[in-house]
RNA sequence: GGGCCGGUAGCUCAGCUGGAAGAGCGCUGCCCUCGCACGGCAGAGGUCCCGGGUUCAAAUCCCGGCCGGUCCA
């Protein structure tokens, strides 16, 4: 069906009965509704910016008053006001970044799992795209990496209806028209198709004076594989209100960066030393710029000439004016991402989220660089703190680690750029750079093209950067499709016959202490035994399963692995069962040892998480953890290798929670109160799909959604020791710690080692050996030394006494027998360095194998050459070797009397030594 | 998660079309100086990241791993 036919199916009786009428766009062909008739659908570049010539019946607003007059609109509209969620995404395993309001429903309501906190409901949400982020600052403000997007949303389920699209399309009518103070004649409405996260469906785009201000989209379709739609049983609207276009449209100002960062523009500008461009310029540039295509680098160019004509300027005074406004709006949009990101916990990092963070502040940097203003950054960032603490409180709370993060990045920029002088040498050696060189310098360097040119410019190279550099480095990037691969550790035919059984009733959560338990087979097929209740715990949320045994009919059986698929927990045991064994009693029993480490090293790792947040900051996120019988381990992001005392005071902490006995909770909660009571660092191990929680609650340390098995009391854990920390990738940090009993096992262990290098290096006192094992070692290789000195010295006289002459060539061959080839070497060097003279050395290696070294003085070389003599010899004495002129290694064979093989070799190379100089 | 670049003396790096492990800075000692800096001379310092392979021969080539950097998801 076309999208057209999609729309003829959703019809909005709503705009014909209040006087709107249908158009078709000359330019772009799409259909759309207004008041009055338009040639063109009223969204660029169909049409010019005139939305600032609009007349608005509305004071002006900035964006914290568009933001609030939205909410406040649909509140009385019945619309419950849903605080905003962080701009990190962590609760999408597909998104890093919370791109649009919707983002914070999905997937668990969208899918259906999960009810919406509200129905209908209204939100602000502080977005992040940074797909744009090339042109942010060349349009004007049109393209923000950070927006607010107001959203009204209502979820229609089959046996419940909300509102659709034409109660969407009336609200939206009146939001503008009454509250904003549009006039209606300037009101479009143009119909398209939205596609977005797996889900389509039909959207209208209202427009205002050229300017888009919102999207109301009708979520009805899910994308399928062979690229068709089938229809949703939950019909979602999807709004998506642009709150700084609409400040902009009522504050007239030339960019939407006047009006969002208002003061901090000329703060921003004083501080780079820098004027305002002329009002004439900006004015002149928002209408201009609406006709171009901002993806093409080269229409940024003749908007510029296009201004200069119009104003009577020289394309220089536009460009002197128009270039600087536009790195200033680029900076303060990044800066306020940032601050964004970082106040969200987001650590920099060369993967995942935290690249994104880097990438945001490099981008910041090179255009602090060009101005030659890095020193300025700090007053930057804290313009901006200052400026949105009252709008996001995170921002304030997370000032330090801004700063400090700000500064760790910034002085690893600044080894970037450090490297980079020795780097670009390497590349300009030969006095030219292609493009495949610099892309090359990006690609795998991180030197930006601009300052490469520059700094060719200053080695006299000159290079050209071919503007399509960007699209160059997307084709060196292959993009394999995003496969999430769930490890399955149960077989395909297992899965599907078990997942239709009813769900095991979980006695290990029901009471965690729970050691033997009685149970009905529901199924037992091949070694796969599923019971109605168990208190084996099955592998998950870090932690491994249990292992025990289970009697049936008599026979016992080792359960050696537990798993858990959907709600059905499956025991794996050690050999197969037979068959009919459904509705018979069998007796379980779990490996206590093993399962109290577990827990004790689970509740530990909650314990441990919490003192690393109080010691580091709340950037910290678990971001991975694996917890075993015999110790645990867990990730924590963070933006540099922890210090000794760091580590020590996360150890006392958790030692002191341990100590304090605190009570653990496990308590079921409705998800939105448990995220309003505990925020979102609940999901530390990822978000559940669930409308109701299982949280794990250490008094007053720590809360978490959590499916393991925990302790009652911290005390239970009795005492955690980190023995490992480890800075594993860029941004992420290990610990790895034991708990309880371990504790004595980990110290034995080292116990161990100690007594076994003891015993290696003798003696009592362990330090004292090694160290007097040093210094043995120290004087023993000096008196080597002092005797291969004593031995070349003798070995030297030795050897020149032995010197014979022929036609004019000195030479000597000479049998060695010690097997210390390097010192041997250093006889040859000093021989043909201080005489003019053949040298060959023959050195037994065992059997009939004999290494053979030739060096010859550079004075006589013109006279024999070394490959030749080797030749000469392996031609005898089979030998394989080679080298240069100078100087030849091999190996010969010699088999029989060695003495009398070198005098034979002797008069072999007197004989070819008089041939070769005749 | 994937692509690319890299890992050689305490530091910065050269050597990488296979053929005798190097430079600069730093360090130690001596000379010069009242002393310091500079300068001069001498010297110490190496698991060429690790493990396999190819080869007469590997820092260099091939395979695998570890670590770092960088770009893109």
């Amino acid at each position: 069906m076309s999208v057209k036919g999609y729309w003829e199916k959703l019809r909005i009786d709503f705009l014909p009965s209040s006087g709107y009428r249908k158009y078709t766009c000359k330019v772009c062909g799409s259909d759309f509704w207004s008041m009055t008739p338009r040639n063109t659908c009223n969204d660029v570049p169909c049409s010019e910016y005139n939305f600032f010539s609009v007349d608005i019946r509305s004071p002006k607003l900035n964006s914290l008053q568009a933001r609030n007059k939205f909410l406040n609109f649909f509140a009385k509209l019945n619309h419950a006001v849903i605080e905003p969620k962080p701009v990190v995404a962590r609760w999408r395993e597909d998104l890093y970044l919370t791109i649009a309001s919707i983002v914070v429903f999905q997937p668990h309501v969208t899918s259906g799992n999960v009810p919406p906190p509200a129905n209908p409901l209204v939100i602000a949400q502080p977005c992040i795209r940074l797909e744009d982020i090339d042109v942010v600052g060349y349009t004007l403000g049109r393209h923000l990496t950070n927006f607010i997007m107001g959203g009204h949303h209502a979820f229609n389920y089959p046996d419940k209806y909300v509102y659709f699209a034409n109660e969407t399309v009336e609200y939206a009518r009146k939001f503008f028209v009454d509250e904003v103070g549009v006039p209606e004649d300037e009101l479009t409405f143009k119909e398209s198709w939205w596609e977005g996260g797996g889900n389509a469906g039909p959207c209208l785009e209202v427009c205002v004076g050229g300017l888009e201000v919102a999207t109301l989209v009708f979520m009805m379709f899910k994308n399928l594989d062979n690229g068709g739609y089938a229809e949703l049983p939950l019909k979602i609207v999807d709004t998506g209100y642009g709150i700084e276009r609409i400040a902009w449209l009522t504050s007239k100002t030339p960019t939407s960066f006047h009006t969002v960062y208002g003061e901090l523009l000329s703060k921003y500008l004083s501080l780079l030393d820098l004027e305002e461009a002329p009002t004439n310029v900006l004015w002149r540039a928002i209408k201009l710029v609406s006709k171009y295509d901002v993806k093409k680098s080269e229409s940024y160019v003749s908007l510029k000439n296009l201004i200069a004509k119009d104003l009577g300027l020289t394309i220089e005074d536009v460009s002197d004016a128009l270039d600087n406004m536009v790195k200033v709006f680029t900076l303060l949009d990044h800066v306020k991402t940032s601050l964004l990101l970082l106040s969200d916990g987001v650590v920099p990092s060369n993967a995942g989220e935290g690249y994104l963070a880097r990438l945001v502040l490099r981008r910041i940097f090179r255009l602090l660089k060009t101005f030659n203003k890095l020193d300025v950054i700090e007053e930057l960032f804290g313009g901006q703190i200052a400026y949105w603490r009252e709008l996001y409180p995170n921002i304030g709370k997370a000032t330090d680690y801004i700063y400090d993060v700000v500064r760790s990045e910034l002085d690893r920029f600044g080894d970037v750029l450090r490297k980079s002088s020795t780097i670009l040498k390497k590349y300009v050696s030969d006095r030219k750079l292609d493009v495949r060189e610099l892309v090359e310098l990006y690609d795998s360097h991180g030197l930006p093209p601009d300052l490469v040119v520059d700094e060719c410019r200053k080695f006299g190279v000159e290079v050209e950067l071919p503007t399509n550099f960007y699209s160059l480095i997307a084709s060196r990037h292959s993009r394999p499709p995003i496969k999430p691969v769930k490890a399955v550790k149960l077989p395909q035919e297992v899965l599907e016959k078990l997942i239709k059984l009813p769900p095991t009733r979980r006695l290990f959560h029901e009471d965690p202490y729970i050691k033997t338990f009685t149970a009905k087979v529901l199924d037992a097929y091949s070694r796969y035994l599923v019971l109605d209740q168990t208190a084996f715990y099955p592998e998950g949320g870090g932690q491994e399963s249990d292992v025990g045994v289970v009697r049936i009919n008599g026979e016992q059986y080792k359960v050696t692995d537990v798993q858990k698929v959907g709600d059905v927990v499956v025991h794996v045991v050690d050999r197969d069962l037979r068959a009919g064994l459904a509705g018979v009693e069998v007796e379980g029993a779990i490996d206590w040892f093993r399962r109290y480490s577990l827990m004790r090293h689970h509740t530990a790792t909650h314990i441990v998480l919490a003192s690393a947040r109080k010691v580091l900051g709340s950037h910290v996120w678990q971001a991975g953890a694996e917890k075993s019988e015999d110790r645990s381990r867990l990730d924590i992001t963070h933006f540099r290798g922890l210090s000794k005392e760091e580590i020590k005071r996360i150890e006392d902490i958790a030692n002191e929670t341990v100590l304090n006995c605190l009570a653990v909770n496990t308590t079921y909660i409705p998800r939105y109160d448990a995220e309003s009571k505990y925020g979102f660092t609940l999901y530390q191990g990822g978000v559940p799909m669930e409308p109701i929680i299982r949280v794990v609650e250490i008094q007053g340390v720590d809360a978490q959604a959590c499916f393991g098995t925990h302790l009652r009391n911290t005390c239970e854990v009795g005492g955690i020791k980190l023995i490992n920390v480890q800075r594993i990738q860029d941004g992420i940090v290990r610990l790895e710690f034991v708990a309880g009993t371990q504790l004595v096992k980990h110290v034995r262990s080292i116990e161990g080692l100690i007594d076994e290098a003891t015993s290696l290096v003798g003696g009592s006192d362990l330090i004292k050996r090694i160290k007097s094992i040093n210094e043995e070692l120290t004087s023993v290789k000096n008196l080597l030394n002092a005797y291969r000195k004593g031995w070349l010295d003798n070995t030297y006289l030795e050897v020149i006494r032995s010197v014979e002459e022929v036609n004019g060539i000195k030479h000597v061959v000479k049998l060695f027998k010690i097997d210390d080839k390097e010192i041997i070497r250093e006889l040859l060097k000093e021989l043909i360095s201080r005489n003019s003279v053949v040298a060959i050395a023959l050195v037994p290696e065992g059997g009939s194998k004999v290494y053979v070294e030739i060096s010859i003085s550079s004075d006589i070389l013109h006279l024999v050459n070394a490959t030749d003599i080797f030749n000469e010899v392996s031609r005898v004495y089979g030998g394989r070797g080679g080298g240069k002129r100078d100087h030849v290694s091999g190996y010969i064979t010699i088999e029989g009397m060695l003495d009398e093989a070198v005098n034979n070799i002797r008069k072999l190379i007197k004989d070819f030594l008089i041939r070769s100089n005749t």
